[in-house]
RNA sequence: UGGGGCGUCGUCAAAUGGCAAGACACAGGGUUUUGGUCCCUGCAUUUGGAGGUUCGAAUCCUCCCGCCCCAGCCA
């Protein structure tokens, strides 16, 4: 079982419930993303709730497009969505379109109208403002409120055959301009659009509104519980009247808390203003909480679904600590990703005692959480690189790795004690010097011998020069959203979220994986092969680092 | 100031009248050929506030406070 069990949320409890009732014998849901973007890790939570929900309780869930403006939706979105859900492990019961239920929408319509609940208004969008009144205020009846059915009828008729202008008449479900439920004040059901539509072309001139076509979307699959986001709860009593009025199935939608993150920006609005001002390279640019993001970040589905589960489900409104989703990405990462050392800012290593032409072999263990993994031979020779991060001239005490006349061990290798370093004629360090102990194979400490540094270490002979992208949080403010007045959320945009190093230096063995293969590089993180690799250049992303304990003390130092 | 929701640890989140779970974060310690992983310890005398009911209240009642959503021919 890879999602960690936990106790039962209230929707959990009410399907338990209706269960038990004999309500319902079949539990039925569905994900309904509108084709307008590409969907994020807020979605994911839908998707795992919906989708999560039905296969507990050996249900279904339909994946249904939500295709009712035209104006704004694409087929391309169509292919992606259903491309990121997939990826995410869920697979539909049925793949639906609201737009496949046009035609009976429309004869819903014709029954409201003939029940007297229904009218064609001839409002302005502005007239029909000022009558719906305010907040405060009643609004007022419109003055075509009482025409006939007949007229009615023949009106949204012509509607649809676009006889008139979009933006001269809609068509209204009658039911309380007083009604302090602000949706209930005679919602729009129609308007006219003489847009051609992704499925259904040219055929129709108007389209339905969300409040009008959800509740019968979810009517017609026979939907028993249709779950959205909060922001819908005042819509509810509308879903419910047009249920109750035309006696339909009754689905019951309830309403939990979207899924806010610290430290990125949730909205399909503010991610395509990211992507429109070229403020990351894409809608799957990795930094972005895209779920295309997040997979070409490196980060496995099976980390988003624990993420999921672990956040739970709840009606209040709250923010999740990025922490917890980095924490769940290691946490299967350290699992599952094979080892390597890859060494990021290289600096040369020559083995003073070692033989020029000599090549040896070492066991590597490729994943010390995962026997099963095996080991491989990895090659070292005389001239190593190491990170120049690993060396200092002159160390502090808590300073485990090398300095002048200090031990430490190459992982898997010898211990070796520099003995001094070749600088450049500005002091630049362009050669560290060291002599190994023929007597430490393997790495071993012969007799209680304390060692306490081991280094990450590549063969100069045996590595290539690659590409390496470093990416942090996008943004460096816990709520971007939270700025002062005439501030824009994009003026914390952290500087550093994408660090670019060329030239790191990888065992040449990567060679053979392809994009998107996922692996640890040895005491610096989780990384993953991107697809903008060629066979010229290799290009990695770095998914998370390590968690650091050796940098956390630095920083706190350093304060 | 109409209506609908929501307030439990720094962040999520359980507890459904009977001893305030768990996770993340944080702090300290141990093991370690990754300063990783793993292991141990600590971290809410108190649930937005004030009253009340009760042997007993996060939970029930009353009043108050704070936050979110609704005035698209968006979803």
């Amino acid at each position: 079982m890879e999602e960690t069990k936990r106790s039962r949320d209230f929707i959990r409890e009410i399907i338990d419930s209706d269960l038990a009732s004999g309500k319902h014998k079949e539990i039925v849901t569905r994900f309904p993303p509108e084709p307008n973007g590409y969907l994020h890790i807020g979605h994911a939570k839908s998707i795992c709730t919906n989708f999560g929900i039905a296969k507990e309780f050996n249900g279904k869930c339909n994946l249904r497009f939500d295709d009712t403006n035209p104006v704004k939706e694409e087929t391309e979105f169509v292919e992606a969505i259903k491309e990121d859900v997939e990826w995410l492990g869920f697979k539909w019961n049925s793949l639906r379109f609201a737009s496949d239920y046009f035609d009976r929408m429309y004869s819903f319509a014709e029954q409201l109208i003939n029940m007297g609940f229904a009218y064609v208004c001839d409002l302005s969008p502005e007239d029909t403002r000022t009558y719906r009144g305010s907040l405060t205020k009643h609004g007022k009846n419109s003055p075509y409120r009482n025409r006939s059915v007949e007229e009615n009828l023949d009106l949204l008729r012509r509607m649809k055959n676009g006889e008139f202008p979009e933006g001269s008449r809609t068509l209204r479900a009658k039911i309380d301009m007083a009604s302090p439920t602000m949706s209930l004040r005679d919602p729009a059901m129609y308007r006219i659009l003489h847009r051609s539509h992704h499925r259904t072309g040219d055929k129709w001139c108007i389209y339905p509104m969300y409040d009008f076509a959800h509740c019968l979307e979810d009517s017609i699959e026979e939907i028993t519980h249709s779950l959205c986001t909060l922001e819908f709860e005042v819509n509810r009593p509308l879903y419910n009247w047009y249920l109750e009025i035309l006696n339909i199935f009754r689905s019951r939608q309830i309403e939990f808390a979207r899924l806010n993150l610290s430290y990125t920006v949730m909205s399909k609005r503010l991610l395509r203003k990211l992507v429109e001002e070229s403020l990351v390279n894409g809608w799957d640019d990795p930094r972005m909480p895209t779920l295309s993001g997040l997979r070409r970040r490196g980060v496995p589905p099976v980390a988003i679904r624990n993420f999921c589960s672990t956040i739970g489900l709840a009606k209040r409104n709250s923010i999740v600590d990025i922490a917890l989703l980095e924490h769940c990405i290691r946490e299967e990462l350290n699992k599952t990703a094979p080892r390597v050392m890859s060494v990021l800012n290289p600096v040369k290593l020559v083995i003073e005692n070692y033989p020029e032409d000599k090549t040896e072999y070492f066991d590597y263990v490729v994943n010390p959480e995962d026997e099963s993994a095996g080991t491989r031979p990895t090659p070292f020779t005389r001239e190593l690189y190491i990170e120049k991060d690993d060396f200092m001239e002159d160390p502090p005490k808590k300073f485990f790795r090398m300095g002048p006349g200090r031990e430490v061990r190459l992982r898997y290798a010898y211990l070796v004690t520099c003995t001094g370093v070749i600088k450049d004629e500005e002091g630049n360090i362009t050669e560290i010097r060291c002599t190994y102990d023929p007597e430490t194979t393997g790495g071993n400490a012969p007799g209680g011998r304390r060692v306490k540094g081991t280094l990450h270490w590549v063969s100069a002979a045996h590595s290539s020069p690659v590409e390496v992208r470093l990416y942090d949080r996008l943004f460096n403010k816990e709520n971007p959203m939270d700025t002062e007045e005439g501030v824009d959320f994009t003026s914390s945009l952290n500087p550093d979220s994408l660090c670019t190093i060329a030239n790191c230096m990888v065992e040449n063995h990567m060679k053979d994986k392809e994009p998107g293969f996922i692996c640890q590089f040895e005491r610096k993180g989780y990384f993953c092969i991107d697809p903008d690799s060629s066979s010229e250049k290799m290009v990695f992303n770095r998914t998370i680092t390590l968690r650091d304990s050796w940098a956390k003390m630095k920083a706190k130092k350093k304060q």
